[in-house]
DNA sequence: CGAACTTTTGATATCACTCAAGGGACGTGG
DNA sequence: CCACGTCCCTTGAGTGATATCAAAAGTTCG
């Protein structure tokens, strides 16, 4: 269990599954079974490299992808190579179960990082939704967050300055991944390149770098070597006018 | 019929609910007692004066409306009163059924012109879902394209200019607008301020205006009295980069 | 060690914002 | 019917924020 390139490769899928579980029993009490359920989901994941796309704009739905363990986007492309990512999904979260009404993806899922992934096929839904009526539950208040986040990220993109934005994002995924365990206190993972984060927040990546370092001199955060340190979460999240309702954890987390 | 200032005040509710009707029918096949069960619905509709909120942020969600007439939408606030739209609503438009699952709503929605307009009960929704399946598949994905739409508006205002911005709008409108019969051609009734756009595309009222003035001036459009003409739809539509996939309206709509 | 990628910085250009003022359109009251 | 207020649109001049282009330095990984 030491230097394995591979996250979490070598854990049973009780530690695999945790993100899942964690994230959908905040949004309502699930039952031993359920969990069963969830843990059996997660028994067969697959690896995923960075930069692979796991849907495509264009193709048919075809089952949905739970991430548990690194970062994937959603992201749209215009002519010109500019990419807009619409939402990361972090460990834990997972695509619209819905989607198969639809008869093609009008945008493209990518890997960001190395990921851990599960696929649910489209019958494995149904049964989750008829079956499990207090995770069919969960999954959409989830979905309601996501289509939340996604109101968040445009306000952030139309009406916060650069620093802002990114002052509020990192502030949005603290909480996010603190949800799942994946923060140690204001500590986190960030495994995305500033071109990533320039996509996500409608800037160059230029002026991210010169963003991050107005955030580093004023003694706001830490970033290096994929890893982010808030250093003074309060005047970070004052900066940004964070407020973490649309995010709908409850009062525990959001302190 | 002739001098009154509330649209459709005098329309049986045949006529009114056509929007709703329109839209639903175009995302699955409805019976004639689907049809009767939404006309009935608007049968009842209130009519509402510019700038009014129907939901604020920070409310318990209690039912959710339905536009039948006029121009709503979704918003947020910053401490400095700047503001983004996130989303209109237009004739047909509706409200997030699932929103009941929420303690409280993340978001406002105003009416930006008089709007004629029907609130639906819980237990309505409840028996709508459960009682017509058409409908209820029809709702399901009708949200998916409202998501589609909140991502495409993300792209918009992080990877377009002004110009591009706007002449997006212009063409998401139309298509929407023709979706329930309310467009003529290319033209439509727009009845938003410049400030409105301007809270849409995350620019300024002034920016909006001479923006608004290339197009003008590059034969694209016209805009007066609150009427938006589309003088030439394949190049406002290669100007923007506009694909109509994420609408999900079939071929019919899209050409 | 070398190649590819990522971060960082500087110089300059462009886009969008701010401030300010004037000009319609429209409704209201005298 | 005119005078006035209000709201919206329009334009100009100057400023500020972000993009672009370019290059060097750091990092990662085979």
């Amino acid at each position: 269990m030491s230097g394995m390139p591979s996250p979490e490769a070598g854990e049973p899928a009780f530690d695999r599954c945790q993100p899942l579980i964690r994230k959908l029993e905040r949004f309502a009490p699930l039952s031993d079974a359920d969990r069963a359920v969830l843990e059996q989901i997660c028994a067969n994941p697959r690896i995923v490299p960075p930069q692979t796309d796991l849907v495509r704009e264009g193709d048919r739905p075809d089952g949905v992808f739970v991430v548990l363990s690194g970062f994937a986007c959603r992201h749209k492309l215009r002519a010109s190579g500019a990419r807009q990512i619409n939402a990361y999904l972090v460990p834990g979260d997972l695509c619209d179960l819905d989607v198969a009404l639809l008869d093609e993806m009008d945008h493209t899922i990518t890997t960001l990082s190395t990921c851990t992934v599960v696929r649910l096929a489209p019958e494995l839904i149904t049964d989750l939704l008829t079956h499990h009526p207090q995770i069919a539950r969960a999954l959409r208040k989830n979905r309601l967050v996501d289509e939340a986040t996604l109101r968040e990220w445009l306000m952030n993109v139309g009406r916060r300055s650069s620093v802002e934005r990114m002052a509020h994002l990192f502030c949005e995924l603290l909480l996010r991944l603190r949800a799942v365990g994946l923060a140690d206190g204001t500590v986190y993972k960030l495994p995305l390149t500033q071109a990533d984060l320039a996509d996500t927040a409608g800037i160059t990546s230029v002026h991210v770098n010169r963003s991050l370092r107005e955030l580093r001199q004023g003694g706001l955060i830490e970033l290096q070597g994929r890893q982010l340190t808030i250093l003074d979460y309060a005047r970070l999240r004052a900066l940004a006018e964070f407020r973490a309702n649309y995010l709908h954890l409850g009062d525990r987390i959001a302190a």
